[in-house]
DNA sequence: GCAATATGCAACCTTTTTGTTGCGCATTAC
DNA sequence: GTAATGCGCAACAAAAAGGTTGCATATTGC
């Protein structure tokens, strides 16, 4: 994977808006649906999930008339597998920064 | 932490120059140094690295006449675990993520 | 002191991103 | 069949990002 393609990947995660989208998801989500209580257009919203369906973070399915995003937890558990080869170059020794991850939720 | 600072993380780490300079910061680098091979003029790479300073992905410290960059990687840290929160959400399951990240590097 | 090195700052340009509005098409509800 | 709902597309505008050039300032090496 080059740095292109992490790129796109991390500037999808990039916007507040789409760190929204992202953690609403779950509910499973229409275009419609994903929309109400943000403060911009559906067009607006739909370009946001074009946005992070490029980066391979959703998927689209077309549903009658409706479009549901699903998640895609793979791309994510990818782009910290990323970081954390960044986070090893950085510290040198092996396996500390996965430690520090691991603590974090206990 | 709100979803707007972590844009501004994310959105930091969505550039390939970036990424590049994230990554070759262990090598302990001044402004000049850090531009050597890039196809952009030095101002750029400044600027980029003004970025990454804003996101707090590493810090700026003056020696002499030169500046350098050192790396935080416990922004690098906190980045994953948001990542982490994230697929927790997507995958309802516990610690089913964190294992994922576990197994990649053995 | 003087030249070379390392940066900083500001103005300017181009491309991308983000958002809007208006309209058209397909699907569903009645 | 008709109306309402859910989307897609295209044109446009405003704002942000990425890059350049030119010049000024501070340190270092001789």
């Amino acid at each position: 994977m080059s740095k292109a393609d992490r790129a796109v990947v991390f500037a999808a995660l990039g916007d507040p808006v789409r760190l929204n989208l992202l953690a609403r998801l779950g509910d499973g989500g229409s275009i419609t649906q994903l929309s109400v209580g943000l403060p911009i257009t559906r067009q607006a919203v739909t370009r946001h999930l074009h946005v992070l369906e490029r980066a391979k973070l959703i998927e689209a399915r077309r549903c009658g008339r409706e479009v549901r995003f699903v998640a895609r937890p793979e791309r994510l558990r990818q782009a910290m597998g990323w970081l954390d080869d960044v986070a090893r170059q950085w510290d040198g020794t092996l396996g500390r920064l996965k430690s520090h991850v691991e603590r974090k939720k206990r």
